[in-house]
DNA sequence: ATGATCGAACAAGGATCGTGTTTAATGCGC
DNA sequence: GCGCATTAAACACGATCCTTGTTCGATCAT
């Protein structure tokens, strides 16, 4: 119900005002009172913002993460290039711990029909991967983060540790030489951590965004990463400065 | 894809013979070619049958449980009955083990709007509680069965043995005074003996017809249930024998 | 108390899915 | 190698579901 991109209006539009009156969305988006107000209902059912009487206010802080359901959208493309090329980095029969993340969800569909032992870290991906006959499926235990649903938790970090892979594809929210692999959850970071302790071989996959960003909680330093997949948005400062942190660079176009 | 009676019918056809044409199907459906083998296409990508030239194969032995796709349809007014029973039986605020099959999934449902700590036994039920604000959602490692998704395996056992419930919500495929409960798969019957074993009180929920049925795998006496929710279908003799055995039994309308 | 807002029910429009037909390509048996 | 049945892809029709807009009565705030 509801087309997305009316939804990611209405989202910014709340987000960006801090708080909205149904007559504004109305003008803004075009459509009427009633579907504005199923909208919000649903909205505010997931979570990312608050209704109040003529009105919604957000409840998305301005420095947050955007919601999953909204980042799974953006840059579909780019996620899918990057996919593409992480699973050429991967050879069948490997086991992969896969982590959690909009990006890492497009990892999962590129592996699908491949023969691997995957363990992913979030329901989203493991949801793409039931199916998938060629793959023997492993899932930690752990708590999925409403809407995100990744798995973390002592129970996360004990299923990770109980076992060793070859190689781990970990997501993240920012990544550079100085402050390393960083991520917006506290928990999510601790998982993380765990996965990279974890596996042989380390894959960092980010848009190139994010090799300038820094987020809250500290993963691990770069050079605890094998390979980084990139794209050539990436600055070339950024890029050089984890390459001389010994880690290897690979890059996709931009666009297509 | 195709309409869940038509393919119940082929797959019962084509157990029953073991083997069927796409003509034999054509006159049993009264559909074309074309459907028959688009169904056949959509069963063997479930990997219920065997496609060859002409026709198709059964895959499922004959004394096999019937695949998660078509029993989820089966009775389900009946299971809705019985999940609300108990739902009932549930306090707010427990924490609850809940295990894997179609019946048990309609108490997840059921039990979705409330407030209560809950680990499902299945992706099934685990996917049908995200979005369920009030549930506190936990998760067990494991290997998901294709198309069950029952959590099962070393992984699954540990998460479960590493905590205690209020209670269990166990589901099975037999259960009866003499033999106890039992289950068609082994390592299933392996969980939910380690689900018992985890939590305070247990309760049993089986449709009447399956307290005269026994199973391959034992799981448990009798007397290590707590309650049983089961319907008016089932014969007195058996619930009298199971009463015997120190077992509540409380039963709801087999019909609406 | 009054006005705006809300929720439910109903109706229309569009999109999607399932099904059947046609066509061309493939595979099997002779 | 030939002929036949089987299959896969492409297209078209029908039904159904979802989405949206409207109306109405109920509710809430000023």
């Amino acid at each position: 119900m509801g087309s997305p991109d009316r939804w990611k209006q209405i989202v910014d539009a709340v987000r960006a005002a801090g708080r909205c009156t149904v007559a504004e969305l109305m003008e803004l988006t075009g459509a009427s009172d009633m579907t504005i107000r199923r909208d919000l209902e649903a909205l505010a059912a997931q979570g990312l913002l608050e209704r109040y009487r003529g009105g919604a206010r957000s409840l998305i802080l301005r420095g947050d993460e955007p919601p999953f359901a909204l980042r799974v959208q953006e840059g579909l493309e780019l996620k899918r290039r990057l996919a593409a090329q992480v699973a050429q980095l991967i050879s069948d029969g490997e086991s992969v711990l896969l982590d959690s993340g909009t990006t890492c969800l497009e990892v999962a569909r590129a592996l699908a029909g491949r023969r691997l032992t995957i363990m992913p870290l979030s329901l989203h991906a493991a949801n793409a991967l039931t199916g998938a006959a060629q793959v023997r499926l492993l899932l930690p235990g752990g708590e999925p983060r409403p809407g995100e649903l990744a798995l973390t938790g002592p129970l996360t970090e004990a299923s990770i540790a109980a076992l060793r892979f070859d190689t781990a594809v970990i997501g993240c929210c920012g990544l550079t030489a100085q402050s390393g692999l960083t991520a917006y959850d506290l928990a999510d970071a601790a998982v993380k951590r765990a996965a990279i302790a974890a596996a042989r071989r380390v894959i960092a996959v980010a848009e190139g965004t994010k090799l300038t960003r820094t987020a809250l909680a500290v993963v691990a330093p770069a050079a605890s990463i094998t390979t980084i997949v990139t794209d050539d948005g990436a600055p070339a400062a950024a890029t050089e400065a984890l390459a001389g942190a010994g880690v290897t660079i690979q890059t996709v176009r931009t666009e297509a």
